[in-house]
DNA sequence: GCTCCCGACGTTTTT
DNA sequence: CGTCGGGAGC
């Protein structure tokens, strides 16, 4: 296939979208461009790995036989005989290892331009990034600044009146943070609501008084329409129906009913968006403190979640940060974009992204070379309740002309999984189109087991497996939950405790069944409160008056108490996050600081062994594949959506937020549509969790499903095999992938950006000036040994601009800088440096930034002095700026660095 | 038996 | 918040 500037590929489950991506990576290098101007973006760590570790080795090995599939594939690409792509091989690899590659997650690299831009919107650099914040905190923050506004009591009576929690209050608020640049066009409607409350009222009891004008009506009929508020009014279910000749209504109809019942519903069609409009002007009010509130606790901690970061970036490119600048800090312009996943992208990060896109579009079809690409399914679609958007990969087709392709053959799966899944999912995915299978010879098998215990039978049919000589690793259980996995692992163990297994959950250490329970025991054996030894026995499944002697000593050091625990009771001694536990506690001097602390042990659940049996979600099994796998039924019921309000969008463009109320569906139908449309999208989205956990299976199927309340009810499946299981003797074929080493990133090289009157001088003192800054710029340390790495980087970049021997002066200056002990008193501390920050409408960099403990010091290179008075005007700026954004003392100075030597001004 | 209302009950997924 | 099942009336 032609190479296409504009691609992309619509790439089923297992139909080679990696294959996909590196072929499209590689053949972009043979055309010639820069591995730096490659932005090549993924959703998980994971995946950028594989990404780059895939490239550097198809490259390594492209001459040999076991490649000739990827180079047929890039000749054909790039239409170049085989031979010169060959012969230009190592070339192509040294680039590519050489250069500073740009594979990453988005959530890295958003963080990535956030951290070279955050003092520019009053942040620091080094933020750091994590889910969990202090919430506690943020709300007592948010709360005092509502107050200061004035809106504390209207706040009360908001949520008085919404009968919500401030919990939930919340929870709306942080999505709307999450949608913060689509809420343009929401519209706000008012009325008054008083009075439509009263009229309300009034039309509900004549309703009453016709229909029981005549004596008769059934108790149940009278209590169906009674009511004493205008909440209760609005859950009554005669308002969904069509006319009130009906059910014990019917003897006692009259036109007049029906009348007054149409008068209701429209009137409450009205009220709705009235109180919804109150509703919106409340909640968005709240909001633009909610942002100050959430920007200040950002400040002072220092921590921002994925969502910030996204957030602030966003703010960042549509504000004054243009394209230009923005490469300028990424040391390379974007020339190539290739997006993996496209169908998980959520509306903010597209919205970030599509500057660069446009730009990229522009190029395309003249004389640049530029390319845009990407890969996804939207039958693999399953981040909706984080945004995704699968819409987006037509939309975006259709706005750049992208010519999309469909990759058809399945590589992954044998054939019976193949045609199980194009069976399964044809009539149920709209525009569903059969998978091709690579092997014709009927292999695989599939198993839908239906029972009553749903535990029973994953721990039946693993045993089936491993009895059929299926190796332990081959194996992996797919679950809805997260708690599911502990609750399978407990009962395979119980079968047989020397089972291999990994749990792979994204829940945090602490929360951990086993870790939990033995933080209980600590807490009784220290507090001697019986409600902890309980909670223990449940725990590790013991009864109640189970006779456990609890007489340990609280004395002796942590790790060895937790060890005699898990010994003692006989936890699994080989459970890795129990392991995890002990190492952790080893930075506790004593239980007191342990048990204060512990609550908030922010770490995340040991990664997985590369061994045993795997138990993980649906979610985190995506982009993986394994031989046998186990989809398990739901154990608990599906949550309800108990979100207040409801998105509608039209395309990729949100169209309007509806407030939920009862029966709002029955009066009106614009939110009975937008309902309908999400409902349908839920719908969608849960199919596709069923398709992505079917086609993870290569070689064999087994579906555990409950007889009742099964979460697959919606696909008819039949309780069946098909096929055999067929177990191929161990083969040693191993393949050792090559763990990928990234070259060491190059220190950031900016220039510096050069002011008008600047421009005007003489140009060579301005490469004099700028070679300076930037030697000092990559300088690692002020110490000594670092000079000559730094001059000789700096020699390599503007040798050619410099007069000769300046480079020299250039050093020496610089060297003079590290015996100025006045200076390094001052930056003894953290450095940040090349740190954009607004200027007057104008963005200007700090050259350096030194953070200690109780100050900040601001330092601003110069080469001469001869305009000393804008310097100290400049960097004043500077000095002022930042006490906005630290809440620390503010230090500046401007630091001559002249041959004479050096002179600190104090601004 | 069928239909309808209403109260009781149980409760995710994550870079 | 949605689903299930009890219970009442026909």
């Amino acid at each position: 296939m032609a190479f296409y500037a504009n691609f992309a590929y619509e790439a089923s489950a297992g139909s080679g979208k990696t294959f996909a991506l590196v072929i499209r990576y590689i053949s972009l290098l043979y055309m010639g461009a820069k591995p730096e101007s490659i932005l090549a973006l993924t959703f998980t760590n994971k995946a950028a790995n594989e990404m780059s570790a895939r490239i550097s080795t198809v490259l390594k090995e492209l001459h040999l036989e076991s490649r000739a599939a990827e180079l047929e594939e890039i000749a054909k690409t790039i239409e170049v005989d085989k031979e010169s792509l060959l012969a230009m091989r190592e070339s192509i690899l040294h680039n590519f290892l050489t250069a500073d590659i740009k594979i990453s997650t988005i959530d890295k690299f958003f963080a990535q331009i956030l951290r070279k831009f955050s003092l520019h919107l009053g942040l620091m650099p080094d933020f750091s990034i994590e889910e969990k914040a202090d919430e506690e905190k943020f709300l007592k923050r948010f709360l005092s600044l509502v107050k200061q506004e004035g809106k504390y009591k209207e706040l009360i009576r908001f949520s008085t009146y919404e009968s919500k929690k401030l919990q939930s209050i919340f929870s709306f608020l942080e999505r709307l943070y999450e949608k913060d640049g689509e809420l343009k066009n929401i519209s706000i409607k008012k009325g008054d609501i008083f009075a439509m409350e009263t009229r309300l009222l009034s039309l509900g009891r004549d309703l009453y008084e016709v229909l029981t004008f005549e004596e008769g009506l059934s108790a149940r009929g009278k209590k169906a329409l009674s009511f004493d508020s205008i909440d209760a009014l609005g859950k009554k279910t005669w308002l969904c129906r069509e006319s009130m000749e009906y059910w014990d209504f019917k003897k006692y109809f009259t036109p007049r009913a029906d009348a007054l019942q149409g008068e209701i519903k429209a009137l409450l069609h009205v009220y709705y968006e009235a109180k919804e409009g109150y509703f919106k002007e409340e909640y968005f009010s709240l909001y633009a403190l909610y942002k100050k509130a959430k920007k200040q606790e950002n400040i002072r901690t220092n921590l921002l979640k994925f969502n910030d970061v996204s957030y602030f970036v966003h703010q960042l490119l549509r504000g004054e940060i243009d394209s230009e600048f923005l490469y300028f800090r990424l040391d390379a312009k974007i020339e190539h974009l290739l997006l993996d996943e496209f169908q998980d992208t959520n509306v903010l990060q597209y919205n970030i992204l599509e500057p660069i896109v446009d730009e990229i579009s522009a190029g395309i079809g003249t004389k640049e070379f530029k390319s845009f690409f990407y890969v996804g399914d939207i039958k693999q679609s399953i981040y909706r309740f984080r945004g995704g958007a699968k819409e987006l990969f037509h939309h975006t087709a259709k706005r750049y002309g992208v010519q999309i392709e469909a990759l058809k053959t399945n590589y992954r799966s044998r054939y019976q999984v193949v045609n199980f899944v194009n069976k399964t999912f044809r009539d149920k995915i709209t525009n569903y189109v059969d998978q091709i299978s690579k092997d014709e010879s009927k292999g695989g098998y599939i198993s839908i087991d239906e029972r009553e215990d749903l535990l029973e039978s994953v721990v039946d049919n693993v045993f089936m497996l491993l009895g059929e000589g299926v190796s332990q690793d081959d194996i992996a259980i797919l679950t809805y939950a997260n708690d599911a996995a502990f609750k399978i692992e407990e009962a395979l163990l119980q079968e047989n405790d020397t089972l291999d297994i990994t749990t792979e959950t994204s829940i945090k250490l602490i929360n951990n069944p086993k870790v939990s329970a033995v933080i209980e025991l600590i807490k009784y054996l220290y507090f001697r409160e019986n409600l902890y030894k309980v909670n223990f026995l449940t725990a590790v499944g013991k009864g109640f008056d189970e006779d456990i002697d609890f007489k340990m000593s609280i004395h002796k050091p942590l790790p060895i108490m937790i060890r005699e625990i898990i010994k003692h009771y006989k936890l699994n001694d080989r459970d890795e996050n129990l392991l995890k536990l002990i190492t952790l506690s080893c930075a506790y001097t004593d239980i007191e600081s342990f048990l204060f602390e512990c609550e908030n042990i922010n770490v995340d659940s040991p990664s997985k062994k590369s061994s045993g049996i795997r138990i993980l979600t649906i979610h985190k099994s995506k982009g993986l594949e394994f031989k046998h796998v186990l989809v398990v039924d739901r154990f608990k019921k599906k949550n309800a959506d108990k979100s207040s309000m409801v998105f509608e969008y039209e395309d990729i463009a949100l169209k309007e937020l509806y407030v939920k109320f009862d029966n709002r569906e029955c009066v009106d139908e614009g939110y009975a549509g937008a309902k309908e449309k999400e409902k349908k999208l839920v719908g969608e989205d849960e199919l596709n969790v069923q398709y992505v956990a079917f086609t993870r299976a290569k070689e064999s199927l087994i579906i555990c499903k409950k007889i009742k309340d099964s979460a697959f009810s919606n696909l008819n499946l039949e309780a069946s095999t098909y096929g055999e299981l067929e177990v191929a003797e161990k083969k040693s074929e191993i393949e050792e992938k090559e763990p990928f080493t990234y070259m060491p990133v190059k220190v950031g090289a900016q220039e510096k950006t050069v002011n008008e009157k600047e421009q005007k001088e003489n140009i060579k003192a301005i490469n004099f000036g700028l070679a300076l800054h930037y030697m000092l710029e990559i300088l690692k340390d002020f110490k000594e040994e670092s000079l000559e790495e730094a001059y000789w980087a700096m020699k390599n970049r503007y040798e050619m601009l410099l007069l000769e021997g300046e480079a020299e002066q250039i050093k020496s200056r610089v060297a003079k800088v590290m015996y100025h002990d006045t200076f390094l008193a001052l930056v003894d501390g953290k450095c940040f440096k090349e740190q954009p920050i607004a200027y007057l409408g104008e963005l200007k960099q700090i050259d350096l930034l030194v953070e200690k403990e109780d100050e900040v010091i601001v330092i601003d290179y110069k080469s001469s002095q001869t305009k000393q008075q804008a310097h100290i005007k400049q960097v004043a700026y500077y000095k002022e700026a930042m006490s906005k954004i630290v809440d620390k003392k503010i230090l500046a100075y401007v630091c001559y660095v002249r041959e004479e030597g050096i002179v600190l001004v104090d601004v």
